[in-house]
DNA sequence: CAGGGCTCGTACGGATTCCGTGAGGACGGC
DNA sequence: GCCGTCCTCACGGAATCCGTACGAGCCCTG
């Protein structure tokens, strides 16, 4: 069970640290928002802990970009108690607010119960389709047990379409995740990596079966079961 | 979303029965552990809060009673502060626990932050009528397992149907929706992707069952219970 | 009971938008 | 300089939208 604290009170975190590891917890550590945005990407956590007014990034930004893309279960730790803090942070996507100063005890407990409902629905890292393997923690793709290269931006785009499986996937949800572009001004490039990818995953790259398109919609990976 | 309430303080329920149902929530009451744990079985509902220190059955043994056979999130509110009370209503199996008195829109973003994640791992909504299974999250139609494609004007006139299923539905209504028309004019478009939809749905399109057209007024989706 | 008016279902086809793909330039790291 | 990656542009082909037309069923009326 690994648990990332995205906290900028070095004190607090050693704490922290010293207590869920005597629990039985794995324990990364982020001072900052940004940091723990790159971190949860690359150690894909179990439980997140994040702290309201971090540095470079706020709390709910954080909870944002996470939302964005991960399932995993985050719980506020924040010295503000105002109900106005907990209701955004709780609607941004928190699954829990504790205010400080905390029981270490109570803290223990909300971790547990965490993660006993998220661990009822937690997906699988890896998905696949037909000959090809997906594998999200490891960021790597094979295909028939051989390593498949992709550029970076082939890879954010799959990996979207990989964490819906089976889901369509509007083209600005698309844009907006990887390119960051509010507008939906499709110049183009999609479809073209769209394109390159189904040169290297599909039997047919003109006649695709997993990697569909919904058009005037959108994008669909269709899965194994 | 019905949400179920077990509390001995009649002034308490009477107030929280107010503000969630001008929320939207359907609001079921108990006030005490035994009637609660009977009346969670008999209407199932989707979130339920429980007090600590009911008669007949202590709060705990209802949260253990419930957890046995039910996986609605489970929310306590309690007078008790003290941490040892928290971690063992956690620990029986709550997923959150409030102290009072609590502001109301924290228990409200509470209630949406339990019924956000309880949501995604239970029932995705479906709906479903003979062998067509339409799943409006994932923007997928199936037909006796196959999936069926639909053109982006046909899903967003099934997916209003959909979501107000088995209820008349007037042709302004889908007009407006799909089209942003305010004006009523039916140049005759809806009735082509009604008969398209047909085709692709019922199993005589000359005949509806499920797609139905009320004369004169608008359409209706009439879906399994 | 016959006729007319209205609403609805369905087939056809043009106009438009959307999509896939190739070629090639711009940019940055090594 | 070389190479990988990102992005622009252009074009052919496919999917989709939407206007029109025509026949069938229903209700009202005389």
């Amino acid at each position: 069970m690994k648990v990332l604290i995205a906290d900028d009170d070095p004190q607090l975190v050693r704490a922290l640290r010293i207590t869920l590891a005597a629990h039985g917890y794995e324990v990364i550590a982020a001072p900052d928002g940004v940091a723990a945005v790159a971190l949860a990407a690359k150690e894909n956590p179990d439980i997140v802990m994040v702290d309201l007014g971090m540095p470079r990034l706020d709390g709910i930004q954080v909870i944002e970009a996470l939302r964005g893309w991960s399932g995993a279960p985050i719980i506020v730790v924040s010295g503000r108690t105002g109900s106005a803090d907990k209701v955004e942070a709780l609607d941004a996507g928190a699954d829990d607010y504790v205010s400080k100063p905390f029981q270490i005890d109570e803290l223990l407990a909300r971790l547990r119960a965490l993660s006993r409902r998220a661990g009822a629905a937690s997906a699988a890292p890896v998905v696949s389709f037909g000959d090809v393997v997906i594998d999200l923690s490891t960021k790597t793709v094979t295909r028939g047990g051989e390593r498949v290269h992709l550029t970076p931006t082939e890879w954010r785009i799959l990996e979207f379409l990989a964490r819906n499986p089976g889901s369509l996937v509007t083209r600005q949800a698309l844009l907006k995740d990887i390119w960051g572009t509010e507008q939906v001004a499709d110049t183009g490039y999609l479809r073209l990596y769209m394109s390159q990818l189904r040169k290297k995953l599909e039997a047919d790259p003109g006649h695709p079966v997993h990697l569909l398109t919904e058009s005037g919609m959108g994008y669909r990976l269709v899965v194994d079961a």
